[in-house]
DNA sequence: TTGACCATGTAACATGTTACATGATTTA
DNA sequence: TAAATCATGTAACATGTTACATGGTCAA
C-alpha cells in the first residue's frame, strides 16, 4: 500500500525510468523501503493506468530507449492525500530476534558468527550513511541547528531521514554487542573477550562508502 | 520463510493452539514478528503435513475443542538447521520515513500530528516493555551482569530480545523528537516550543502496561 | 439479548520473490 | 570474446491481507 507512494516521492525528487528507480531502491530510498525491479515495473504500469504518472519515451544514443516517468497533478494529490491518512502500526519483522530466541533450543554459541556478520553489515551501512551525510550535508551529525545553512525543505527532510538511519544503525550495533555478550556468557567455553564484547563506536569503522 | 520458525520457537517455549498462537503474535513474539490468525492456521496445516509439529485434540469444558500443537523432533531439527543458515539482508519498511521525505511535496506541518501519534505509540510500547522487564527480569535494564541471578538460557535470550525492543523504542522516540523539531523549523507559524521539541526520556512516560 | 471471547476455518485478492527471457552497448 | 551495465519485461509461486462464515459460552 506504500510502494506507490515511495515511487511518487522518488519521482518527485527526480523523474526517471523503471530501471533507474530500481537502482534507487538499492540505494537511498532502499534504506527504508525495498522493492525489486519486477515489482517496480508492475506498479509503474498500474500507476500510469491510474494517471498518477506520465511516461515519455526518451531515445538514447548507444543505449536502449527508456520510458522516463514523472508525477502528474493527480499523482501529487494522491501523495498529499496519503500523507494525511494515519499509517497503521506497521508490521515488524526482525528475523534475527526470532533466531536469538530460537537459540535457546539449539547451541547458543552457534549463533555468534551470524550475529557478528550482521553487526558487520550494520557497521558498514553506518559508515556509508556517515559518509553520505558528510558529502551531502556538511559533516554535521547533530539535529536542531537552525542558524547554520539554509537548506530547502526537501533536503532538510532527507537529512532527517538519514539521521534516523544513522540512529538505527548505532542502536543495532550496540544491541548486537549486547546479544554477543549474552551468547558468550551462555557458552563460556568460547573466549568471552576482555569485557564480553567491545562497546559500540563509529569512529574506526570499516569505511565501505561507495 | 520465517513464520514457520517463529511458530516453532513459540511452540517450543510453550505448546498451544492456533488461536493461542494468534494471541501471542499480538503480544510477545508480535513485537518482532507479526502474523494474523489466517496466516497462522494456514502455516500450521502445512507444518503438520510436513511433520514439524504434532497436533492433539484437547476437549474443554465450556469451550470449543482446540488442537494443541507441539514441536516434533523433525521440527526441532528444522529450527536448529535454520539457525545455522545465514539470514539475508532483511527488507526494511519504514512507512513513516517515506512520509517524512514526501512531506517536502505537501505541507510539512500537516505531518506533525501523525508523527506525534507515532511517538505516542512508541512511548506506550516502551512503557509496556519496561513494565514487562520489571515483572519478568527484576527491573535491571543493563546487560552483562553475569554474577547476579542465574537464569536459564531461554530466559536470558528472551531478555536480550526485550532489551533490543527497549533500545529500538528509545531510539525511535528520540528520532521522532528530531523529526518534530525539523518539521516545526520548516513551518515556523506553529509554536516551535521552548526548544523545538522536548528531549527523549522514559521516566515520566504514560504507563499503559496491561 | 447484546456483545465479547474462544476457536477454526474459506475465498478472494494484493503484494513480494524467484527464475527466466531478450537484446543492445560498453569495458576489460 | 567475455562480462558487466542498461533497459524492459513474463510467469510461476509464496506470502500477507481483508472480508466473510460458523457456532458455542459467559458476563453485563
Amino acid at each position: 500500500m506504500a510502494l506507490e507512494h515511495a515511487i511518487l516521492v522518488s519521482l518527485l525528487e527526480k523523474p526517471g525510468s523503471g530501471y533507474e528507480l530500481a537502482r534507487r531502491f538499492e540505494r537511498s530510498i532502499g534504506y527504508f523501503w525495498t522493492a525489486t525491479h519486477q515489482q517496480i515495473y508492475r506498479v509503474l504500469k498500474r500507476m500510469e493506468a491510474d494517471g498518477w504518472i506520465d511516461a515519455c519515451d526518451v531515445p538514447q544514443r548507444g543505449r536502449p530507449d527508456k520510458k522516463e516517468y514523472s508525477v502528474s497533478a493527480a499523482g501529487l494529490s494522491a501523495l498529499t492525500g496519503w500523507l494525511d491518512e494515519p499509517v497503521q502500526p506497521e508490521s515488524v519483522r526482525h528475523e534475527l530476534a526470532v533466531k536469538v530466541r530460537g537459540a535457546a533450543f539449539g547451541e547458543p554459541a552457534a549463533l555468534i558468527g551470524e550475529v557478528e556478520r550482521h553487526q558487520r553489515m550494520h557497521r558498514d551501512r553506518l559508515a556509508h550513511y556517515l559518509a553520505g551525510q558528510r558529502r551531502d550535508f556538511g559533516g554535521s551529525d547533530t539535529a536542531g541547528d537552525p542558524g547554520a545553512e539554509d537548506l530547502d525543505a526537501g533536503r532538510e527532510l532527507q537529512h532527517a531521514v538519514l539521521r534516523g538511519g544513522i540512529a538505527y544503525e548505532r542502536m543495532m550495533i550496540a544491541w548486537l554487542d549486547d546479544v554477543l555478550a549474552t551468547l558468550h556468557r551462555l557458552s563460556p567455553r568460547r573466549r568471552p573477550g576482555p569485557s564480553g564484547g567491545r562497546p559500540a563506536q563509529d569512529g574506526p569503522v570499516p569505511d565501505s562508502a561507495p
